[in-house]
DNA sequence: CATCCAATGCAACAAGAAGTTGTATTAACG
DNA sequence: CGTTAATACAACTTCTTGTTGCATTGGATG
């Protein structure tokens, strides 16, 4: 896939200012309004080049994305459950809302189809889901939760409470308020439903 | 605004025709790919009576939404906490999940300004919003929450969990999930912060 | 360093969409 | 019925997109 008989100086100087130009358009306009001769401007290479080694904008911006999201982020470890989902969350939250992080969001969400797009979003999902699974996993074994804690439950709160706030209320997620939502979160998965309704309960009447 | 000098007949088939096709392609293409030949094509009514009437694909839109937005939807009172706010949910997921919908979202979060798309996202969250604020006030009369309960807070968490899943899992709204979150999320303002971390901590030595 | 040829640049073009304008036609309103 | 607002139609310009043939550049190789 990746094979290119001459991939010395000024076919990656190309391939860099491309995928460059390409990243910074679809943070400006958005993937909707993505196209070649934009990004051909913009990175100084001529269209034609765009044209013939690419294809379409959209094919651009997935490899430009493909090569950039290679780089795997490890995954928090400070020994408590509420610490590590605060650091995830941060992680996050700072990478949906950079503009790029936006973008893809947007147009993962418009995509109805199965497209390219989704599949990175999906990647990006599918990978938090797996830390989070880790960081349950250690705080089991520790004693913080009990054993039989789906992880899923915690991130899906925390992450979508997170991408609420980004998404549709336009806030920034500051330590205190995210330090909250996942307090709470942790305590949900902590506290049964069952145990948690009885308190409820006596604490009412 | 809305003065015309022939609303009788033609016009207002005009009219109808072109809303109806306008949210039909929003639907289908989503905002980002809107045109006024498409629509006037879709509609069977001649684009250059579109460009005179309304100048732009957007402004056709923008006015179909309003017209169709405008009708008021009664907040749910079924004397529970918790079941007025799965009424509230499943209503928010019947609205986010349907394409049209879903492509407002979409655009709501792509639009960096504060572009008219915004405004009637903002419109729809804010009367959900006002709308929790409601159901929250009648519980604190009956004695089901405590006093200076946050009803953002409430709707918050319940509307970012059925967003996530609608928009990012792709999931359906079920009644047994929707039940689930609306009860932990009930819970969760029932309890202090203070004393439910108060609690857990009791249950975990 | 000399040579080759893949990669890129360049210019001209075709195809189509987007928007405008002048005029003819239709039908709502009195 | 007559008036004229509202719409349809056709022709046109302009802009964007994508293609093609050829010239030029500069890694790679011996």
């Amino acid at each position: 896939m990746d094979e290119m008989k001459r991939p010395g100086g000024r076919t990656r100087r190309v391939r860099e200012a491309v995928f460059a130009a390409s990243l910074a358009e679809l943070a400006d306009v958005g993937w909707g309004s993505l196209s070649v001769e934009r990004i051909a401007d913009r990175s100084g290479v001529h269209k034609t080049t765009i044209y013939r080694r690419w294809g379409t904008a959209d094919q651009v911006v997935l490899e430009a994305l493909l090569e950039r999201g290679s780089a795997k982020i490890p995954v928090p470890d400070t020994g408590d459950v509420t610490r590590d989902m605060i650091a995830l969350g941060q992680l996050i939250a700072a990478n949906i809302s950079a503009p790029i992080g936006r973008s893809i969001a947007a147009a993962a969400i418009e995509a109805a189809d199965s497209s390219s797009i989704r599949q990175i979003a999906d990647a990006f999902w599918s990978e938090r889901f797996e830390q989070a699974g880790i960081i349950v996993g250690r705080a089991i074994e520790r004693g913080q939760l009990p054993g039989g804690t789906e992880s899923t439950d915690l991130v899906e709160t925390v992450a979508a409470r997170i991408w609420f706030r980004v998404m549709v209320n336009r806030l920034p997620v500051s330590d205190p308020w995210l330090s909250e939502v996942v307090d709470s979160a942790v305590e949900a998965v902590r506290i049964p439903n069952s145990i948690g309704a009885e308190i409820s309960e006596i604490l009412s009447s």
